[in-house]
DNA sequence: TACATTATGCACTGGCCGGTGCATAATGTA
DNA sequence: TACATTATGCACCGGCCAGTGCATAATGTA
């Protein structure tokens, strides 16, 4: 008797997802103000009225978008950071690595996120402390775990394992990262592509045993 | 009989001033959108219609606030980052430097400026990108020119200036700057501190000749 | 002092948008 | 089919704020 087995009108939860699927591209666009409720309606093609029934306020759809995004990033950059090791030649591996690492974090849609967050950092503070524990932060443990693992392999030499990670981090993506914040446009696929080989360079420079 | 030597009324240039002045630490809190002409003008100390007479519209007197601020915050790392060279033992002033380095660049005016500009740079790209070229880039082309002097006195060994400067300043800053722009709270001053010796040793294992 | 330039105060317009109320239509369950 | 739940459309309120117009006062220059 319990109501989970019950069946339920699933029109609620359809348009749910109408709304959060349209109203994530539209606040990564024009950001949280200058979005109005009614634009996203319409972009999922719903009534406004449709949002207001499902969502009590503005700031409600916001956070119920954001917090679905934030989820999104930390899977798609976590399991890259987790795929297999031992492949291949060490070398290889890690500038491939990198590479792999760099192209998630710099990802249009990644960027366009953590632009969004900074940016509304004022107003819904709680959003981007909860998505730098999650996103940036988690990922640099999984990242200090793959490193321990080379160290134990012989590979690497590691003696503060999330330290390293963050210099690995910053020197593959950090230069690019910030001028994707600042100027996205100017993010070609080469400024990538030779970021990540550099810092991984002087990333084996340093840590090599 | 040139202008220039006429005495001009000195009111106008002092309520640029003083609206100048008040309006970027209004900016820097608020934001563009939710900052009002009328609070600005408040916190001026001068009538919302003096700010008219002086600033053609709201964009225009945040183009001002945000040129003035972006020439500032140049100054300000930039001539930490032009300091004398060989003045103690190098492996100290290079400590030395990269802490110097991090505290400028992560400064509570410098981030949020940073933070300001990445918000707005939906509807203002062309003040992001200015920032861009005048602080983060032109900053890394003197933190190359130092280290290739470096380079000359044998103390590094440096290929390529640019890409040693970014890894220079994303080992010593990087993890740093990315939870100061998400999480402006959690910067304690021990972070700074930790994240420039860590990352300057780092630099060092990777660059000594 | 006489004149010109600025600053001020204040009322006002116009547009935008979040949020609401309600009657009606559409669609789901049983 | 009968009933309940949702979705829709639309008019509407209220608040906020950029920007304006104007008459008056204050302050500068000569």
């Amino acid at each position: 008797m319990t109501n989970r087995e019950q069946r339920r009108d699933p029109r609620p939860a359809r348009s749910r997802e109408l709304i959060l699927d349209a109203a994530l591209p539209h606040f990564l666009a024009h950001g949280f103000t200058a979005s109005t409720v009614e634009g996203i309606a319409v972009a999922a093609g719903v009534a406004k009225r449709t949002v207001y029934n499902l969502f009590p306020t503005k700031d409600d759809l916001f956070r119920s978008v954001i917090h679905r995004s934030t989820e999104t990033s930390e899977r798609f950059i976590t399991e890259r950071v987790e795929s297999d090791i031992g492949v291949g030649e060490f070398h290889d591996e890690i500038l491939a690595f990198a590479l792999t690492h760099a192209r998630a974090v710099l990802s249009p849609d990644v960027i366009a996120t953590r632009r969004l967050l900074i940016g509304e950092s004022r107003i819904f503070p709680e959003l981007a402390a909860e998505y730098f524990e999650r996103v940036p932060s988690a990922v640099l443990q999984a990242i200090a775990a793959r490193l321990e693992r080379y160290h134990e392999l012989g590979l690497l030499h590691i003696d503060d394992p999330r330290t390293a990670a963050e210099h690995f981090a910053y020197l593959v993506l950090g230069a690019a990262l910030d001028r994707a914040l600042l100027e996205p446009r100017t993010l070609e696929p080469h400024r990538v592509t030779d970021s990540a080989t550099a810092g991984a360079t002087t990333f084996l420079r340093a840590y090599s045993p």
